[in-house]
DNA sequence: ACCTGAACACCGTTCAAGT
DNA sequence: ACCTGAACACCGTTCAAGT
């Protein structure tokens, strides 16, 4: 569709009045982009094309993609606020906290990948390390195990949201394939989990007795439904309150 | 150095016999070159260089690079021995075998990237997911949390894996950058460290309390070290002992 | 001083044409 | 029947040449 019309956006008189290009701008599109295309997808020309210039533009206010991607995942962190006094005592803001996180950076795709490749640092980042920090000591943490637990808990909202953004990736391809007639959660249960029911399903109990005997509950409850989040961060909590290391 | 040769290995006469190609010999090769150049530089081309042939001779073995590496995955698993009675109580064995799993993974580069991207089901995934599924079982865990328990502790041992290979990755840079003299550990905890050091050590009190006060134990333990990672270990098994969620 | 067109050195994958 | 050369449609990044 962009072709039947670019001799229209092309033309400097009709063109909405290109904002000047800042590295903010950059970002912006760039997440946008991550949003409509997917993260793998998400390439310096495209962002460049959405801006109206070329790739070589960019170069000026990002070093490479990988750093313009870190910009981007700073970016997503924005909207998640801190839960407050409101909503609980240091456990249950904990707990808000964590999913929070993991529903935002799951909602823009593999955006996560990029706390996998590199430690980020950028200023949401920091203001959600502060927080998160901040609760466990409140939750009693020594402090010396307060930046591993949170080290621990990074790695779980992390890979947590790469699961939730297959799984939504998963019903956007189910409910597209269908006529998108059927209701979102039940058009998932049969497309991604049918191949892997399918797989332990048919496992025989000669080989592999015990995920054969646990075959009804690898597959009626799901390997990553809200539920299985929710008891997931709740066995890391209590791990980490029950946990004290031979001294 | 393939240049100065290559007229050399061209020629059948020299060339070592070329094996016929296989799905075996195609994974084996991108194995070692995973080892030798990183995940992201292996390219169907290289692995077809690599075999003494073109990259389109190796759709006859895999289905795409995708598929190509989650081969490459299942097969680094097959060096992971499962720990036997010797080893101790169930909690002993499940912690050797997620360490030697973190190890293994994480000594072929970013292999555990297949492990994000999709939920691997090859043949060496099933015996450790049979052998995660008895242990936890002889551990006491209800049936019903077996599976999700399973996915827990994957995703710590993927997430993990990623770091160390990480580690590893800016061990190696150092060690080259400046004439390999020095010991591996100490090298590492200047150069990775110390711009992550920068960034947590000169937030100010006044917008950062919480970081700026714990910043001794931020620095001083190192976020991946082998001691934290037996801890964060350690955390998971017990909260999966402790955790009763209401019922 | 700032911007960018064009080029460089790659990619994964396909398929017609060969043996 | 099997294999693959050559081509297609892309990449990220650089830099000389323009304004």
């Amino acid at each position: 569709m962009t072709d039947s019309t670019s001799h229209v956006r092309d033309n400097p008189r009709t063109r909405p009045a290109k904002a000047p290009l800042s590295r903010q701008a950059v970002l912006a599109a760039a997440l946008a982009l991550v949003d409509e295309v997917g993260y793998a997808a998400v390439t310096m020309r495209r962002v460049a094309q959405a801006l109206d210039t070329g790739p070589a533009s960019l170069y000026v206010y990002v070093a490479d993609r990988d750093e313009l991607m870190a910009g981007v995942y700073d970016l997503a962190l924005a909207a998640v606020e801190l839960p407050g006094p409101a909503d609980g005592d240091w456990r249950a803001r904990l707990e808000l906290l964590v999913s929070r996180l993991i529903a935002t950076l799951g909602g823009h795709d593999d955006i996560a990948l990029v706390a996998i490749t590199r430690v980020p640092t950028g200023p949401q980042t920091l203001r959600i390390l502060e927080e998160t920090l901040t609760l466990l000591r409140a939750g009693g943490i020594d402090d010396a195990a307060c930046p591993w637990a949170a080290d621990l808990l990074d790695q779980y909202v992390t890979s947590s949201a790469l699961e939730l953004a297959a799984r939504l990736r998963d019903q956007r391809a189910v409910t597209k394939a269908e006529g998108a007639a059927e209701a979102t959660e039940e058009a998932m249960s049969r497309a991604a989990r049918s191949e892997l029911d399918a797989v332990y399903g048919e496992l025989p109990a000669a080989t592999h007795p015990t995920i054969h005997a646990l075959r009804p509950a690898m597959t009626t409850a799901g390997r990553t439904s809200n539920t299985s989040a929710a008891w997931k961060l709740g066995v890391i909590i209590d791990g980490l309150l029950a946990h004290h290391p031979q001294p």
